[in-house]
DNA sequence: TTGTAGGCGTTATCAG
DNA sequence: CTGATAACGCCTACAA
C-alpha cells in the first residue's frame, strides 16, 4: 500500500540508490536532470520515507525516552515541556512514561524504550533500579538523571540544591518569629524528599531550635489528612509548616480550609514547589522555584551530547531554587 | 555492539527461526530441550530483541502519536496521562508533541510521526490543515480528533458541549442576578472558543440581555491585561465574567489584584477548564469542569480499535462538562 | 520439530 | 554521476 522508494525509481527511471542520494541532499554528483526527475516522481507519488527502515540501518532512531516520576507535579510537566521543545528543534521526539514513581513500571518502561532502540533516556530515577542504572552507564548508552540522586550511581544528573533552598526557607520562617515549624513531605523514599527534611533539620540545628518528631510528617498523599489532623491536635501545634511539594501543598490547602484554619495569619507557609497561581491566590503563597525550563534544556543538551559521541562529565549538574517571599508567610510572630 | 538473534541462535547452537519461535510464544512445536537451550542463551548474552527491526517487517510500531494544541493547559496534561495510561496498558507507547496551536508545527508533527510509521494519531487539531486531515481520514490511517472539531472533516472525535456548558453557566450568573457579563477567551481561531462565545450569547438571547460588543474580548494572552483593563475602564462595567480557559483565569487573577477587583465579591467569575485548585483557593472559583480523563480513554479506544482494523464510526463523541458553583459566583447582584 | 531462504525499506560501498 | 549489491535484525513460508 504505502510507496517506497523503489516506486519512485522506477517512477523517474534511475535506481534507489539514486533516490537515496536525492533524499539524504548529496546533490553534489547529481546532474541537474535527475534531480528534477526524481523530484518529480516523489511529487507524483506522494512518497513519504519511511523511517524505521532508515533507524534499522542506521541505528538511530532519532527517538528519546523520558521517563517522569509523576507527570501530575507542575514542575514535571514544565521540565517534559521544555526538554520536548529543545529535542523537536533538534529533529528528535521525545517518548513520555509516566512511572508513578514505582520502579517495577520504572523498569518496564526502560527495558520497552530500550527496546524500541531510542538513542537515550532521561530518567527521573525511583532510585530502586540501581543494577539496571548501572549496566546502562556502564555500556555507555546515553542516559540523563534527572531531579534525583540515586547512591552509589555516578551519572550525568541535573538536579536541585534541596537541602540549602529548604535551609533558607526555614531560615525565613525563623526571621519571622516562627520556632514551631513543621514539614509534611511525601513517603522518604525519594532522595529529593530526604534531602528538604534534612535542610530543615539542619536549619533548625544552627538556629538552636529543638527538632521534634511530632512535627515531621512523611506520609503518603492519601493518609496525609489524617496525619495534618494528629498535628494540629498536639497539645503545642505548629505555626508554620513546609510543605514538601505541590501535591502536598494541596492536602494542606484541602485541611486548612476544613479546619479554617487562615494561612498567612495563623499559620506560616512555605511550599518546595512551581505553582502556577501562586502569586495570584489569596493569600499569594511563599514558594521554593525551581528553574523547570532550565533544568529541561540542561538535560537535553547533556543527552544530546551524549548521543553524538562527544565527552560528558559524569556529574551533577545542581541549580539553585528561587525563594519567592509572599502573603503566606507575611504574619511575624513573637 | 548490540546482542542479535543470530547471536542467540550461535550459542543455542539452533537456528534463527527457533529463537524467532521462542521470542513469539510458539512452544507447541517446541522440545523442552531446545527451548531450554535458547532461554539460557538468552540470559547468558542479556539478550534484547531490537523492535525497529520487527517494526519494519511487521509494519507496525506500537507507537501512536499525540498532537496537543498546548500542554500548558491542565486540561490538555490531563488528557495526555490518561491517553498515556491507556496505552502503556497495552503494550503502546505514546509520542506527545506539543503544537502551540501553530498549524505550521502541527504539519510538520503530522509528517515526522507518520514518517516515523506510528500506528495512528491523536489530534488536537488547530483546524488549519484541513487537506492533510483529509488526506489521512481517506486512505483510512487511524486518527482522532480531540477536543476541536473542523468544519467539512468528518471523523472519529471526542469533545465536549462548549455550548451548551457556557449557557449553563450564564444561566447560572442570570439567576445570580448578573446583567452585565463579559467573556474573556483567546482568539477566535479553535471551535472550542467559538462555541464557548456562542454559548454565552445564546444565553443572553434567551434571556432577553442585549449583547454588548464590549463585554466580549477574544485576544491573544499577551494583550489581554490591557484589554481587561479597558473592559473595566468603560462608563459600564460587567459585573461578572466569563473567562474562556485557565490560562485567561490566570490574566483576569493577575488583572483583579493589581486592580484590587474583589473577586466573588464584586465580580462573578466562572471558568471554563479544569483547575486543580479551583476549590482550595479564597475565594474557590466556580468551574466548567471537563472529564479530562474519560475523553483520554475513549480516544484511545477509538485509535486502538482502528488500528486493529475494527469498524468505527467517523462521529463525535461528546461528553458534558459539570459546573461546578463555588464562592466566585456565590455574592447575589440585583 | 527445526532449518533455509527471502523479504521488509533503507543506506553504504564500490564498480562502472 | 549512477547503479548493483550487500547489509541492518527480524519474521515467515516452506522445505527437510
Amino acid at each position: 500500500m504505502a510507496i517506497t522508494m523503489a516506486d519512485v525509481a522506477k517512477r523517474a527511471g534511475v535506481s534507489k540508490s539514486t533516490v537515496s542520494q536525492y533524499l539524504n541532499k548529496r546533490y553534489e554528483y547529481m546532474s541537474q536532470e535527475t534531480r528534477v526527475k526524481v523530484e518529480a516522481a516523489i511529487n507524483d507519488l506522494g512518497y513519504q520515507p519511511n523511517h524505521v527502515a532508515r533507524s534499522l540501518k542506521q541505528k538511530r532512531t532519532s527517538m528519546v525516552g523520558i521517563i517522569v516520576g509523576n507527570i501530575m507535579h507542575r514542575y514535571s510537566t514544565e521540565v517534559c515541556r521544555s526538554l520536548e521543545d529543545y529535542f523537536n528543534e533538534h529533529e528528535m521526539n521525545a517518548i513520555i512514561c509516566n512511572a508513578d514513581n514505582d520502579p517495577e513500571k520504572e523498569r518496564k518502561y526502560i527495558e520497552m524504550l530500550r527496546a524500541k532502540q531510542v538513542d537515550g533516556l532521561i530518567i527521573f530515577p525511583t532510585g530502586q533500579n540501581v543494577e539496571l542504572y548501572k549496566s546502562m552507564l556502564k555500556t555507555g548508552y546515553p542516559v540523563v538523571l534527572m531531579d534525583r540522586k540515586v547512591k552509589g550511581i555516578i551519572a550525568p544528573s541535573v538536579v536541585v540544591n534541596n537541602r540549602e533552598a529548604t535551609m533558607r526557607a526555614v531560615e525565613h520562617l525563623i526571621e519571622k518569629g516562627h520556632k514551631k515549624i513543621a514539614i509534611v513531605t511525601e513517603s522518604l523514599t525519594i532522595s529529593t524528599r530526604l534531602e528538604r527534611k534534612q535542610g530543615y533539620m539542619d536549619a533548625l540545628k544552627e538556629n538552636n531550635i529543638p527538632i521534634i518528631e511530632e512535627y515531621m510528617i512523611s506520609t503518603e498523599i492519601k493518609s496525609m489528612g489524617s496525619e495534618l489532623d494528629n498535628l494540629f491536635s498536639l497539645q503545642d501545634p505548629p505555626t508554620a509548616l513546609v510543605a514538601g511539594n505541590d501535591l502536598v501543598f494541596l492536602e494542606v490547602l484541602k485541611f486548612a480550609k476544613a479546619s479554617r484554619i487562615k494561612i498567612g495569619e495563623q499559620l506560616g507557609l512555605v511550599v518546595f514547589d512551581n505553582i502556577p497561581f501562586a502569586d495570584l491566590v489569596n493569600p499569594s503563597v511563599t514558594t521554593i522555584s525551581q528553574p523547570s525550563q532550565e533544568m529541561g534544556l540542561k538535560a537535553a543538551e547533556l543527552l544530546l551530547k551524549q548521543i553524538n559521541k562527544e565527552e560528558v562529565n559524569p556529574k551533577d549538574t545542581v541549580f539553585s531554587c528561587e525563594l519567592f517571599i509572599r502573603e503566606s508567610t507575611k504574619t511575624s510572630f513573637e
